[in-house]
DNA sequence: CGCCCGATGTAATAATGTAACGGTCGGGAT
DNA sequence: ATCCCGACCGTTACATTATTACATCGGGCG
C-alpha cells in the first residue's frame, strides 16, 4: 500500500505544488477566495512534512511582509482550516496540510513521537465506528478528531 | 444502557466521594504520592462534569492556598494525567476527571457544544480498529486521543 | 544529627490566541 | 460615475495558557 508517511526522496516541490493547485481548485469550487495571503500561508504549512507552529509561520511570514500580525496568521489559518485545506494538530497546538483535502473528512493523525511527521489514516471506517457508539450514548456527533502519537515506519527501524 | 451522561439529579457528593476513593486506592496500588494538594486538585476538578482550565483550578485554589501559582496547577495536572487520574481535553485546553481511572484506556470525549458536559466512551473496539488501520501504515501507535464534537441527549431534547 | 530527594513556593517570562477598530479595495446598485 | 457594502488585511493591545529557573520545605534514612 502507498504509506501516508512519504518516502525520504519524493518530489517535494512536486508535492507541494500539488497541494497549491488542489486547494486553487478546491476553492474555486466552493467559492471560497483564495487570496495571496492565504496561499503563501499555505505554502508555508506545506514546506515541511511536520506541523508548524503559529508562531514559527508568523516569524517565516515576516521576512516577506513586515506588517504581519498574530491576526494576519489565525486569520489564514481560519480560512484554510474552515476550506479543509489545513488540520490544526490539537495536541502540539500546531498545523499541517491535509493530504486529502476536499473530501470532507474527520482528522486522523498519526504524530511521530520522534521526528515528528503526520500521517493521515483517511478511514471512514473509523469514522463511522465513531459516530454510531456515540450515537448509542444518545451523543449526536458532528466532529471528530483522532491524533494518534507513536512511532512512524523509519523511525522505527532506524532505532 | 447506562449513559456517561450523567442523569441530572445523581448524588454528585457520592459521585465525587467515589473518584476521590478509587484515585487513592489506584496511587497506593501504583506506589504513587496522592498528597494533599494533588487530591484537592483532583476534588476541584471533579466538583463539576464539565471540563476546568488551569486557570479557573488555580482561582479557586487560591481562595484556600494563597501561595498558590500556575506551576502548582500545572504540575498537580501532570501528576494526576501522569496517573490516569484526569484526562486533559485538548481541543479545550481543559482538563475533566476520568470516569474509569486505572484501566489504562485511550481518552474517548465526547464534548457537547452547547453545555459543554464532557461523556466517556471507553470502547475498546474502536481503540483496536485505530492501532489496526494505523499499524497497516506501518505505525506503531502507542498513545491515542479521541474528541468527539456534538450534542449530549439533555441539550439534543431541549433544541 | 545531617544529607538527600521529592514536593512545593515564587518570580519571571514564553508561547499561544483574541478583541477591537480602522483602512483599503473591488464589485454591484442606483 | 459614484456611492455603498462587505471581505480582507493592518495595527495595537490584551487575554489565556504554559514553562523555566531557582529557592525552600520537610520527611526518610544512613
Amino acid at each position: 500500500m502507498r504509506s501516508t508517511f512519504e518516502p525520504g526522496g519524493h518530489d517535494h516541490a512536486l508535492c507541494v505544488g500539488g497541494a497549491l493547485a488542489a486547494a486553487e481548485a478546491l476553492c474555486t469550487r466552493q467559492g471560497r477566495r483564495l487570496t495571496r495571503l492565504r496561499r503563501r500561508v499555505l505554502e508555508l504549512i506545506w514546506a515541511r512534512h511536520n506541523p508548524v507552529r503559529a508562531y514559527d509561520l508568523l516569524d517565516r511570514l515576516r521576512q516577506e511582509r513586515r506588517s504581519a500580525g498574530p491576526p494576519t496568521v489565525y486569520r489564514a489559518l481560519d480560512f484554510l482550516i474552515e476550506a479543509g485545506l489545513v488540520h490544526r494538530v490539537e495536541s502540539l497546538n500546531a498545523y499541517i496540510g491535509c493530504r486529502a483535502p476536499g473530501t470532507a473528512h474527520p482528522a486522523q493523525l498519526l504524530i511521530c513521537r520522534v521526528c515528528r511527521a503526520v500521517g493521515e489514516l483517511e478511514d471512514p471506517e473509523i469514522c463511522e465506528l465513531v459516530r454510531r457508539r456515540a450515537g448509542d450514548h444518545g451523543f449526536a456527533a458532528d466532529r471528530q478528531t483522532i491524533e494518534v502519537m507513536g512511532i512512524c515506519p523509519s523511525c522505527n527501524e532506524a532505532g
